[in-house]
DNA sequence: GGAAATGATTGTCT
DNA sequence: AGACAATCATTTCC
């Protein structure tokens, strides 16, 4: 999941950043660094100085060559370090960009989040993590279209609405979310309507009317709603200003207006009894009995 | 600002 | 493993 992932990818940055040379970078301006630097050689060879004192001028080349040494160690460490820092912010950035597929996440956001990095690479990781704990059950809501889409499933396979792994990848697709999201969608949904049928009326009528003029459009000839796809459309049809909240009765209606017909074309045998374990309305009555 | 809607999570069941 | 049910947390609507 993405917060996990998330916080992996920020205990594991793609290159070790050198903590101790970014606090010098940070509070000491270069020259400063550089004088820290002589200041340490001249510590480390203090005493073999002392020893040669007589030869002055070879322990002055031996000195400097070796603060050249370091300074080009000290520069390559930078180097590799703003580069690490770079990297992990873009990547940073680019784990944000696919969060906010999931929940907003405006600009200023990712600022403040480069900000963090470039402090403290510590304290920076810190931040983050209760960041992204905070922001776990952040949700953003599915575009219009994503719903329609999946509304439309929904209540043109009214009588079995339990899309296969294939179908639900498809969705996933052309709605522009994870598997996983219809797969939650779906569950909401089918516990939704069955609770409630009747607050759903109206919008399973509203998709009814959408597989009836896409059906038609479709097919020119077809003068009768009941072709093989249009299963949704019977069914809304009989629930039109039925106020039954009821299933048993919801199911009584739908036998006597044409809601076996939808069972027969999804190949469930008649009498509601007898529906295949999928069906909801089936599991409805198992548990009422 | 509060209610309703909605997506996600969790625990339980089969 | 997948479905359901209850619930949480956030967003949207009035």
């Amino acid at each position: 999941k993405q917060p996990a992932f998330f916080l992996f990818e920020i205990f594991h940055p793609p290159e070790p950043v050198p903590l101790s040379i970014q606090g010098v970078q940070q509070e000491d301006p270069p020259d400063a660094q550089i004088m820290q630097l002589d200041n340490m050689l001249l510590c480390s060879s203090g005493g073999r100085s002392r020893r040669n004192s007589d030869d002055g001028s070879l322990e002055h080349v031996d000195y400097k060559e070796k603060l050249s040494q370091i300074r080009e160690i000290y520069h390559a460490e930078l180097d590799k370090y703003e580069q690490a820092c770079n990297e992990f912010t873009s990547h940073v950035i680019n784990l944000l960009r696919e969060q906010s597929r999931m929940r907003p996440i405006s600009s200023k956001e990712i600022e403040r989040m480069v900000s963090i990095i470039h402090r403290n690479t510590c304290e920076a990781v810190m931040i983050l993590r209760s960041m992204f704990l905070d922001a776990r059950r952040k949700r953003r809501n599915f575009s219009k279209q994503a719903t329609e889409i999946l509304n439309e499933y929904f209540y043109s396979h009214l009588a079995n609405p339990y899309p296969n792994e294939e179908v639900k990848e498809e969705l996933a697709k052309k709605c522009g979310i994870t598997v996983a999201q219809i797969a939650n969608w779906f569950g909401n949904k089918r516990i939704r309507y069955k609770k409630n049928i009747a607050k759903f009326q109206e919008e399973a009528n509203v998709y009814a009317m959408k597989t009836v003029t896409s059906v038609s459009s479709l097919s020119s000839q077809a003068t009768s709603p009941a072709t093989p796809n249009s299963g949704g459309v019977m069914v809304c049809g009989c629930f039109a200003g039925d106020t039954v909240g009821d299933l048993f009765k919801t199911e009584d209606r739908l036998n006597q207006h044409g809601y076996q017909s939808i069972l027969q074309q999804h190949a469930i045998p008649s009498g509601l009894h007898s529906v295949g374990p999928s069906c909801i309305f089936q599991q409805d009555n198992l548990q009422a009995v």
